[in-house]
DNA sequence: AACTTAACTGAACAGTGTTCATTAACTGTT
DNA sequence: AACAGTTAATGAACACTGTTCAGTTAAGTT
């Protein structure tokens, strides 16, 4: 039996998050489960329930430490000297980020669809936070939208980003090589901007 | 006991298949288990297993009747006008589809996450279909670039469409009311459209 | 040394996918 | 009609899963 507090209660969080992601890395999110966590670490499966609330909580708190990875990449971006080319750095970070961390980044989504309890409010926080950096390139571009445009140029823009992300560690669908999804972003963020006239944003009705 | 024949291979097939897709839709995807089903239709566990290689293989061919489902839906978009109305009409149909069979759809791409085996061919190809789709009315916008651009081009949009749904379906990223991921999808699709100029594509690098 | 408290355990429960020896029902032959 | 052959179908069994909780054990307190 374990010493009683050998380890804090910090520590021992820590450990089993580690060991989690470790696991995650190496046998994909299939593999995640309480009783090789628990062994991992030295634990029984009982004390994992001292320390979260059940194994939908530590998903959730190892996505929300991907997700402080995500915004830590993207904001080595932020030196970019035009807006353009930020939004350009934010998306080949996105991108590389998912890439490298793959497994993580695929529970990061796929956990979301698990649908039991919602979205902790933090969550929602991260995620506007990296919208709000968006908003403001696209803001410094077009200072003659109103706010509500922007933030829907935002979402549009980044939603593109992110399915072209999914799409391209899922699968196949991709021809080319290691570059092809960074070419697609970059000539996609390219296209969005030159078309985006202010004539066309403020009314929504289909004009062409 | 069941009577041996009592249904043909193919019926009871059909029948599996019906019955997990009801579940599926009533249920979610962590609700589809071979003991459900099979109790669905009235048989033993391992009759199913005469039937499908495993639970792996039935949630395949679901995914095989959800794509057959959406070019469907798709193809009613063809009589369109333009090349951008058709392609504004694919990705509002894509994204009722989406929204309509919402299990179905998170199960197609859930799926092909599960890294056991890899995606059967004929999924493979009805996507091709899908994308020959896109490119042909893209290539009739610019008839001046190369195929390799044209696939280059549909693969960026339609990875846009798909994400803008993925997180359309997943969560409440997305305020605003009914329409906002239709008017996202115009948008994006305008934005691209009009700032694809013959210039900057076949190059593809960063001259902005 | 005795008592209290809290950390920790691991057996137990209900569920999962998958397999396979056994059984039941049909088919064809004698 | 009786027997053998074939095969559809079963359901118990195995190894796993998440989760709970009565018990045990160690540390702190009196």
């Amino acid at each position: 039996m374990a010493r009683r507090s050998d380890h804090s209660r910090e520590e021992l969080q820590e450990m089993a998050l580690t060991a989690a992601e470790t696991l995650l890395d190496e046998q994909g999110g299939a593999a995640l489960s309480t009783r090789k966590v628990a062994a991992a670490i030295g634990y029984s499966v009982g004390a994992l329930y001292l320390i979260f609330k059940n194994l939908d909580d530590l998903c959730w708190q190892i996505n929300a430490r991907t997700l402080r990875g995500l915004m830590n990449a993207l904001d080595q971006q932020v030196d970019a000297p035009t807006p353009r080319a930020r939004l350009k750095g934010y998306a080949s970070a996105y991108l590389s980020y998912a890439q490298q961390w793959s497994h993580r980044w695929a529970l990061l989504f796929d956990h979301s669809a698990s649908e039991g309890d919602e979205a902790p409010e933090w969550l929602q926080a991260t995620i506007a936070e990296l919208f709000t950096r968006i908003e403001a390139d696209l803001a410094e571009l077009h200072p003659e939208e109103t706010p509500e445009d922007i933030t829907l140029a935002a979402r549009t823009l980044w939603s593109s980003v992110h399915g072209i992300t999914q799409l391209k560690l899922r699968d196949k669908l991709f021809f080319g090589g290691e570059s092809a999804a960074q070419q697609m972003t970059d000539s996609l963020i390219d296209r969005y901007l030159d078309g985006w006239t202010p004539s066309d944003a403020s009314v929504g009705g289909v004009t062409k």
